[in-house]
DNA sequence: CCGATGGTTCGTCGTGGAACGAACTATCAT
DNA sequence: ATGATAGTTCGTTCCACGACGAACCATCGG
């Protein structure tokens, strides 16, 4: 017993109402200021700055200093996959806010998670990707196919910048509304910009909801969707 | 903002360092009872029971009466990840015990990960899985392909049975000190199975970590290293 | 029936830590 | 320079919650 690392310090500090709104909203991907999250977290700056002192002490979150401003994200993919890891456990167990938003349902259709997209949507493609062979493995985990990375161009997505990046071009991540896997990695990134710039999508401000127009979902789901 | 499940709670649960403790520990996946639990968090009875009862309240564990005795388990595979997903951020943001074990290298070597092999050997096992295309795609996941079925007939698993259940055959695991996937799921666990059958290795007693015999090493290597 | 052991409930105590007001430093605009 | 805004540090208050002792119930072996 008492092997390996010790737990409880990164899940208690996780483990207050207001970090944990903290890092909920960075979830969302940008990098925000340390007084948009007191605003988020609905304390006082004072009250901010030592909880974000103390996340960025943990490594949780890395800081960026910006004129008077400092700029806070999550310190990277791991500490995303872990939240979402909770969140998929707080759902299934009930823990749901006490007045639950009727943005539930948006949220579960397609939000972002991080940094690339997620929910029902999120899963259609990746599903499409695992059917079609468009990802394989390699000795060092997943990568895009011959056939993946064709498809990915004709999409628009630069293939060949994106694989110079040290960060894995597949990863697939878990779902915690759908409770299956949406794709991760530089391509889910670049997927999701696609979109963006297609003009199928856009963020919904202050939230990770990703609004899809009539149009773009429909040309999303005849890409995606089984055939 | 405010969206989504509320995670603070169950974090909070975990954050406590005597929860923790007895979290870590049902990580073996053998049930233990409340007393044993007390044992390894190192506070009373009494107090062991009311951790225990929040536990299983928030559903991360689960109980069983027997006579006298009630057994925990963690709820199921997902609380799992969870912590394991802790365990890595914990890991390598370096909050480690204070006076780490002597055995962390056994421990990173081989480890019960829930029901299946974890470590340096659960890694490596996995790799070869994947490079020999022992693993496919369906439409709901991984799979066993029809090469990877008979290599585990031979391995003497029984994978007609195996399929019956409601478990996939496949499932990935992020591993925390390898920071690569192992293989979870049926195969998992079967895989584990035969190499205590085989007598290849043994759970070390009150440990997560998995004891191979120099032969029984020699053996799992040579079967899955690198050719 | 008995004692012994496993587990829970209750009441009390003590402490860690979250919150804020106030005062401070740093950077911007003019 | 002046004020305005972003963020931190300090001191104080306050409460939630973890811990234990004691008393309790439940089940075993005889």
């Amino acid at each position: 017993m008492k092997d390996g690392p010790n737990i409880s310090g990164i899940a208690a500090l996780i483990g207050d109402r207001a970090r944990s709104e903290i890092l909920t909203a960075l979830l969302g991907g940008q990098a925000l200021t340390a007084t948009e999250l007191a605003g988020v977290a609905d304390v006082t700056k004072q009250t901010a700055s030592v909880h974000l002192a103390r996340l960025a002490d943990a490594q949780l979150v890395s800081m960026e200093k910006q004129g008077r401003h400092r700029y806070f994200r999550l310190a990277d993919e791991d500490v995303a996959q872990l939240l979402e890891s909770l969140l998929g456990v707080a759902y299934r167990t009930g823990a749901l806010r006490l007045r639950s938003s009727p943005r539930d349902p948006d949220l579960r259709k397609a939000r972002v998670c991080y940094d690339h997209l997620a929910g029902d949507l999120g899963v259609l493609a990746f599903d499409a990707f695992r059917k079609r062979r468009w990802i394989a493995h390699d000795e060092t985990g997943l990568t895009l196919s011959r056939t993946g990375a064709e498809f990915c161009r004709e999409m628009g997505i630069d293939v060949d910048s994106a694989r110079k990046g040290r960060r894995p071009m597949c990863r697939v991540c878990l779902d915690w509304s759908a409770r299956r896997h949406h794709l991760a990695g530089q391509v889910g990134v670049q997927l999701l910009e696609r979109c963006y710039q297609l003009g199928w999508a856009k963020r919904r401000r202050g939230s990770r909801i990703v609004d899809f127009t009539p149009r773009g979902e429909r040309e999303f789901r005849q890409l995606f969707g089984r055939s």
